[in-house]
DNA sequence: AGGAAACCGGAGCGGTGCTCCAGTTGTCAA
DNA sequence: TTGACAACTGGAGCACCGCTCCGGTTTCCT
């Protein structure tokens, strides 16, 4: 009987394929950030010099393509939320951190559009990787409503929706992206109580 | 020398040419309602029992064939902002239209996408087939300017962006599809100074 | 050293948008 | 009525896409 050094742990994985990983990964990146979420993935393997094959197998859908290459930025996004809200007072916090999200999400072309994909499929990696950070948000938006800043008929899917929404006028409109800060005054004004 | 009966007047297209014309429009609307503005064009021709040529010559974009779907329904809309505006108050008109607009956005699924995209893309026949119905609501932001009851910092531009963008929330969604009144009563709110 | 499992790459399938052109058909003048 | 020609037709064809599947190779562990 074979022993298992440490039954239920997976074995590391060989180091070809680790190294055929990070190849696609940084070659998403590039391809990614030309093209968008869209991007042809034979692109990206190509890019890699690695067969189509390789890339489905190391990551099976675009999204987990996608989440692998933005797992990194939503946790610093949810990070950020903590130490903003440590930083000053709550609805000051929750505005920079929306504004933060919107240049977030206008990283790649597409990306609001995947992002917005992501809240209703949630078998999507993405899915699960956004809900840190949506979370996080989530918590500042219940700190700015606590001082009465923020109307308490708002939802945290509200605000994800709207920022989510400006970030995907920036990314159509080119002519529109120099409006964000003032489509981002607009909307953050409708979400305060009026007097 | 032969006569031209109206030199310069287009001499009117063959029966047949009409009689399929108006059966790919037939059914690209059969189409597009069922799978969005990015249905296949392949599906259209398959259905009005046409070859793929010419649903081509007689739509030479897809642009081309959504604006002859879509040209009437502009019509209406540019013709509703005029009767909103006779018929009350002009912040109540704006308001009217603007939801009648987000309405009317989602007619066909990605449709707030693409007019968004016509935006910027001057050569689009929709882009023209929009310009009426978008002038048709800068009057009524006017008018709702000039009582005071919108900021005075609201361009047109903002409002057609804002309002597809809620649109598109609903189209990406379905989740949030309920939240459209609510999401449009907060962005309204934003437009709106502050005592 | 050797064998098994993991991994590789690309051929292949069914789909897409769009072009191009040989063949057909409607129309209008003679 | 007929003939000729422009207008129109429809689908084959090209290059691309996402995704699957599998014969051959490579790595790792014993």
């Amino acid at each position: 009987m074979p022993i298992e050094p440490t039954p239920g742990a997976a074995r590391a994985p060989r180091a070809d394929a680790r190294r055929n990983r990070d190849r696609v990964l940084e070659a998403a990146a590039e391809v990614v950030a030309e093209q968008g979420t869209q991007a042809s993935l034979r692109d990206v393997a190509r890019r890699a010099e690695v067969g189509l094959g390789t890339l489905y197998r190391h990551f099976p859908t675009r999204d987990a393509l996608l989440e692998a290459l933005l797992h990194r930025r939503f946790e610093l996004l949810a990070e950020r939320a903590d130490a903003l809200a440590a930083a000053g007072p709550p609805e000051r916090a929750l505005a920079d951190w929306l504004y933060e999200f919107t240049l977030g999400a206008a990283a790649y072309h597409g990306l609001p559009a995947t992002l917005m994909a992501t809240l209703s499929d949630l078998e999507s990696p993405l899915h699960a990787a956004c809900l840190a950070m949506r979370q996080a948000g989530g918590r500042l938006l219940e700190a700015a409503q606590g001082t009465g800043d923020i109307r308490p008929d708002v939802a945290a899917v509200d605000l994800f929706a709207l920022v989510n929404a400006l970030g995907w006028i920036a990314d159509q409109a080119p002519s529109l992206a120099e409006r964000r800060e003032h489509l981002f005054g607009l909307v953050m004004d409708g979400l305060r109580p009026r007097e």
